[in-house]
DNA sequence: TTATCTATCTATAAATC
DNA sequence: TGATTTATAGATAGATA
C-alpha cells in the first residue's frame, strides 16, 4: 500500500517476503501505537501472538491482563468471572501435577525437549527498538519504551520458564484469541 | 506527522483537537493492524483502555486473555500463575460479598448509581467501523471485522453487567496495564 | 541473508464545508 | 459539532548492496 507498487491486502504466500513485510509493518504499527498513546494521552496496547500461541510482544509496563473485580457492578459478571478463574486454577493445578509426575518419571534426562528455546519465547527481534534508530531523541525516555531486550539471553532465564523477565515483559503462554 | 504540517509527538493539550486526532489515528491504527494480520497471517490484537480503566476496544473473536497452563513448561511459572489466580479469585469473592451486602442494605433504591452506562462501556464510537467507509469492499467479510455494534443499546444488557455481548466483545472491567 | 535506498502510496493536520 | 477536502509528512514495496 506504500512503496513502489500497490499491493493487495491478502496473505503473502512467499515466506521470505512475508517475514520481511512483517518486520517492516510491525515496526510501523508499534510506532503508530506509541504516537497515539502520547498524542492523545490514551492507553494503547498492541499484542501479537506467535504461531505457537505465545504472547511475545506488547506494550511495556503491563502487568497482566486481568479482570478488575473492584470495578464490576453486578453479581452476574462477578460470578461469570469467578467461574472462569476457578476453571483456570484447576487447569493450572492439573498441569502442575502432570509436569511433576513427568519430571519424576524421567528424572533429568529427556525433559530438555519440553523446554522452550529463547527463539520460541522471543522470536520476534527488535521489539520496541526505539532508541537504536533515528527516533532516539523523542522517545527514549518515554514509558512506552522499555529497556532493550537484545543480547540478554543469559539473563532471560528461559530455562526456568519465568513469567516476567527483567524488563517487565510478560511471557505467560497465553491463549491466542484468534484461530 | 502526516498532513499539512509536521507535529511534535507530545500530548495534544487542546481537548477538541486531541479527540479529533484520536479518532483519526485510531482508525488508521486499526487498519494497519488488520493489514498486518492479513498480509502476514499473524495474530494481532489492539487494545485501548478508556480513562476509567475499562477495556473498550479490541480485535474481534477474542475470548479472554488468559494464561494457558497447558503450554507452561516449568513449576516456577505454574506456581506464579496459580498464586495470581488465587489472589484474583479471592478479590472476586470479596467483591461479591461487598456487593451483596450493599444491595441488601439499600434494597433497590440507590444501586442504580453504581451501574455503568452504555457510554461507560462503549465510550469509543465506531470501533472497527470498516463497512461504513470506503474499506467496505475488501474487509467486510474478514474475521478482523466484527458485526456492527452501533445502535444496539437495547441488546447490550449493560444493566446486568454481562461479560460478553452478542458480538463477542469482552466487557470485563480490566486492570489497565498503564498508569 | 540482513540492511539500506528511494519512488510511490497512504495517513493525516489543517482547512473547509 | 461532525463530515469532507487537500497538501504534505510518513510508511513501505521492491530494488539494491
Amino acid at each position: 500500500m506504500m512503496g513502489r507498487a500497490k499491493i493487495e491486502i491478502k496473505r503473502i504466500e512467499n515466506k521470505t517476503n512475508r517475514g520481511v513485510t512483517y518486520s517492516k509493518r510491525r515496526k510501523g504499527l508499534i510506532k503508530k501505537a506509541y504516537e497515539l498513546s502520547v498524542l492523545c494521552d490514551t492507553d494503547v496496547a498492541l499484542l501479537m501472538f506467535s504461531p505457537t500461541g505465545r504472547l511475545t510482544s506488547f506494550s511495556p509496563k503491563q502487568s497482566m491482563y486481568e479482570p478488575d473485580p473492584g470495578k464490576m457492578t453486578s453479581m452476574e459478571e462477578l460470578e461469570a468471572c469467578e467461574k472462569q478463574l476457578e476453571t483456570l486454577l484447576i487447569s493450572v493445578v492439573k498441569r502442575k501435577m502432570s509436569l511433576s509426575s513427568k519430571v519424576k518419571a524421567t528424572e533429568e534426562e529427556s525433559n530438555e525437549a519440553d523446554l522452550l528455546s529463547y527463539d520460541d519465547v522471543f522470536n520476534q527481534p527488535q521489539i520496541f527498538d526505539y532508541g537504536t534508530t533515528s527516533e532516539r531523541n523523542n522517545v527514549s525516555t518515554s514509558t512506552m519504551v522499555p529497556p532493550d531486550i537484545k543480547g540478554s539471553k543469559s539473563n532471560m532465564n528461559v530455562e526456568k520458564g519465568q513469567a516476567i523477565n527483567d524488563n517487565n515483559i510478560l511471557s505467560w503462554p497465553y491463549m491466542s484469541p484468534f484461530k
